[in-house]
DNA sequence: TAGATTGTTAATCGATTAACAATC
DNA sequence: TAGATTGTTAATCGATTAACAATC
């Protein structure tokens, strides 16, 4: 239906944002939105919110503006929260803790299934309800399991090691805290999470501001 | 000396991963690096490398290239290593335990000074030798130490009031951890950190490559 | 010196913004 | 219908890439 034209990285990262705006509206019982109100709470133009929009679907009416809940429901099917997705965390310290514990990824669509360390005291344990398991379970454990995304939470020595092992057991989506960049070539969607690049910038306007 | 023409935030959050490439070569005793050279390691064009690092100066020499040591030490220099931030945590959750937890921020120039909480049976523990005080205590705290950084690990509902709080007290940076967006027009600078974001796009473009 | 590689200008590409005809 | 606002095309802006003279 819609054309399949290539959708800018820009554009695909902003799909969030809007979810978020539209779905506080819907909470605050406002119907409908026009993209320029729309604009000015997200503090971007009305003309890229259009713009954005037009690259899955005409969604709109024009002298009306958009239904807030319609237009939820196509963002929500755009970002696929109506799928789920398996995921395992490798890495039970303070970051896997974390993210085994944040309630939210249930409700996006994010299960997790397992967590995989090589700490025999933390194996065996389980976090927010979730097994703690050996990381020389890892294999078997996939053979059984489809699993979608691998959250890497390991140490950043053999991170490129373990996301090469976590893909040749067919796993498609990484989702990398280590600070160490991921370049795969064989087809793998990897999504870095790099906190202290983040930091490291705040840092940097920090200083700047000061003068 | 070096012309204080703006940077570009595409330029800027660059600098933490050309800092982090360096830094793996200073490992490797790697002496000298050509832009040819780096741009195949990262994955980046030549022309890139060189045109972003003329934004802060002539860092090389032609013919040679890049002496290694001291292209890191001049973006340590820009991105402020050398600078020491005060920092603390709001929310002495999973996600503030995590940060208190992560001893690279220290070496990076961040000393977290105290977590902040509303949960009495946190208050008055430690979290890596770091003291969780009541959130009332925080105006006090700010009024006796000079605090650069706010870390807001709190529940979302009313970020923006506790964002509007903390810049009150003259804290000039804030990175943010909960899924709303922070806008401030008091020239505080604000880095978001929105995982559920990230974890959403991973999702849409595991989605896309299944067709 | 000759070769290599920078710094920098110019060309290209892509993303954002503006404009407006279509239409609800 | 008249007014509002979209969808979409065109214009602008900025970022990336290419090219090459300068120079180590």
């Amino acid at each position: 239906m819609v054309e399949d034209k290539r959708i800018s990285m820009a554009v695909i990262r902003r799909l969030p944002r809007y979810f978020r705006y539209l779905s506080d509206l819907m909470k605050m019982d406002v119907k409908r939105i026009s993209s320029k109100e729309l604009s000015e709470r997200m503090h971007i133009t009305a003309s890229q919110i259009r713009q954005d929009l037009n690259c899955f679907g005409g969604f709109g009416q024009q002298g009306y503006g958009y239904n807030v809940e319609s237009l939820y429901e196509e963002i929500s099917k755009i970002l696929g929260t109506d799928t789920r997705f398996s995921c395992i965390i490798l890495g039970a310290g303070n970051m896997g803790n974390a993210l085994a514990n944040y309630e939210n990824f249930k409700k996006r669509g994010f299960d997790i299934l397992a967590i995989f360390d090589i700490d025999e005291n933390k194996v065996g344990k389980q976090i927010n309800n979730i097994d703690v398991m050996h990381m020389d379970t890892l294999d078997d454990f996939a053979s059984k399991n489809k699993i979608d995304i691998a959250m890497l939470t390991v140490p950043n020595k053999n991170i490129t090691d373990i996301a090469k092992r976590v893909t040749s057991l067919g796993i498609k989506g990484i989702w990398n805290f280590s600070p160490t960049d991921l370049m795969l070539d064989n087809g793998a969607v990897v999504e870095n999470v790099h906190l202290s690049d983040s930091l490291m910038v705040l840092g940097y306007r920090l200083k700047d501001i000061r003068g």
